[in-house]
DNA sequence: TCCCGGAGGTTATCT
DNA sequence: AGATAACCTCCGGGA
């Protein structure tokens, strides 16, 4: 029987190319590579912001730490969009939301809105910066799924893991944001063999070249513990997420000179056959299928495999027990629920699912539950968690480091042993 | 200074 | 089923 499907049909198979020869063949060897000629970092901040719809105020969502912590949702990698806003000199201010919890303030262009929110050690206030003010305290209720009481949550995991229980107890508020689902399909496509700081880069020009352009906002330079004035001269261009009518015109090629590299392809691709599906409406009705139909047609998309399904699935479909995979997440479940995982060489779909099964038969809501886990490996959160817990992660590490090295020591042996091969 | 490997993966090919 | 190489690009650590 043939084992081409209709699917295989259409992408012919990848040339074999061989890797290019030559590793370094950029054309332009970077001019002058400034030897590290401490850049000032550009900072959003907070009273610039305040100036902006001065009539707008700020609006308590009247949510406590136990529901809802901003500093440790925003910060996970689940959305790309948010940004710091440094509200005081001491901060020591990123530009990406990324693993921070220190930060009180954050902004993000949420459709076609800016919405700035603030953590206070009681609740959540937020603040339309740009755009209608109707709606969206029901907006940022579904936004942050708060319909969805998450202290039971907590105490449920927490009887059932005691480890997890001490987690919980510093760590509160880690909650699944609801995204659009279009966006979130775009963004984890870039997150592929991708880290962070450039993921934001990529989705940044991403935004600017296919997005509406909504707002500038006010930057200034932060340098040795040095506030500098507003800049007159550059502002921040915040642009809205591109929608699926605006991608009509990308090319892979004006996609790669982005610096999105090999994922250009899956972009168009994407784009094509979520047109070709029924757009974003065929995202919308994956919110009410079962787990195993939303993976199924998530991996039919070009550059989208099981983590970035369950990225796509659980970050704004609404699956609550679809668990996102990766290195870390294995090591989570290795270290802390079965040790066997360690053997495994490689994360195949056998031990995909069987590492997402360790939470789900542990936890309602193990998506939920594994994003909390998460966030306490990030090394900001660490000055917070129990000594007894930060020392078995470290164990672990160390262990792993040693385990590394002899598998690699054994895979040199092999290799000086065994007679080449072409 | 240069070089190499890794970074929150996916795809295709080969055992 | 499992293992492996290739893939854009940026960046930090080791030689």
């Amino acid at each position: 029987m043939a084992k081409s499907s209709s699917l295989a049909d259409k992408s012919p198979p990848r040339t074999p190319k061989k890797r290019k020869a030559k590793k370094n063949i950029d054309p332009s060897p970077s001019p002058r590579k400034s030897p590290k000629k401490s850049v000032p970092k550009k900072v959003i901040y907070a009273s610039d912001i305040e100036q902006i719809s001065p009539q707008n105020k700020w609006i308590d969502l009247q949510v406590p730490p136990q529901e809802l912590r901003p500093s440790a949702t925003l910060t996970t990698g689940q959305s790309f969009s948010w940004m710091v806003v440094m509200d005081s000199i001491t901060d020591q201010s990123a530009s990406s939301a990324w693993g921070r919890h220190n930060e009180t303030m954050w902004i993000a262009p949420i459709g076609n809105q800016i919405i700035t929110i603030k953590e206070t050690p009681s609740t959540t206030m937020y603040r339309v910066v740009h755009g209608d003010e109707e709606n969206i305290t029901p907006f940022l209720v579904d936004y942050f799924q708060l319909e969805t009481p998450l202290d039971p949550l907590y105490s449920k995991w927490s009887e059932r893991d005691e480890r997890l229980a001490k987690i919980a107890n510093v760590i509160p508020g880690v909650r699944i944001i609801r995204q659009d689902p279009v966006e979130c399909l775009f963004s984890f496509i870039c997150s592929s063999n991708n880290n962070i700081p450039r993921i934001t880069k990529m989705l940044s020009s991403f935004r600017s070249t296919y997005g509406t352009k909504i707002l500038n906002l006010p930057v200034r330079h932060f340098e040795d513990g040095e506030l500098s004035e507003p800049l007159n001269d550059q502002e921040m261009e915040i642009f809205s997420f591109p929608t699926l009518d605006q991608l009509q015109g990308a090319t892979e090629q004006e996609l790669r000179d982005m610096g999105l590299g090999y994922r250009a392809d899956y972009i168009v691709k994407t784009r094509d056959l979520l047109m070709e599906f029924g757009g974003k409406e065929f995202l919308m009705d994956l919110r009410s299928k079962d787990a195993e139909t939303v993976q199924e047609e998530l991996i039919k998309f070009r550059g989208i495999g099981r983590k970035v399904a369950d990225c796509v699935a659980l970050f704004s479909l609404d699956q609550t027990e679809a668990i996102p995979v990766d290195v870390h997440v294995q090591r989570i479940a290795s270290r802390d629920y079965d040790p066997t995982l360690s053997q495994a060489k490689s994360l195949t779909p056998t031990i995909y699912k069987r590492v997402g099964d360790l939470f789900r038969d542990r936890f309602d809501y193990a998506g939920w539950t594994h994003s909390l886990l998460f966030v306490a490996e990030l090394p900001s959160f660490r000055d917070v968690l129990p000594v007894d817990i930060v020392e078995q992660m470290d164990a672990f590490k160390e262990e792993e480091i040693q385990r590394k090295a002899k598998e690699k020591a054994a895979k040199e042996a092999r290799k000086a042993l065994s007679p080449k091969k072409k």
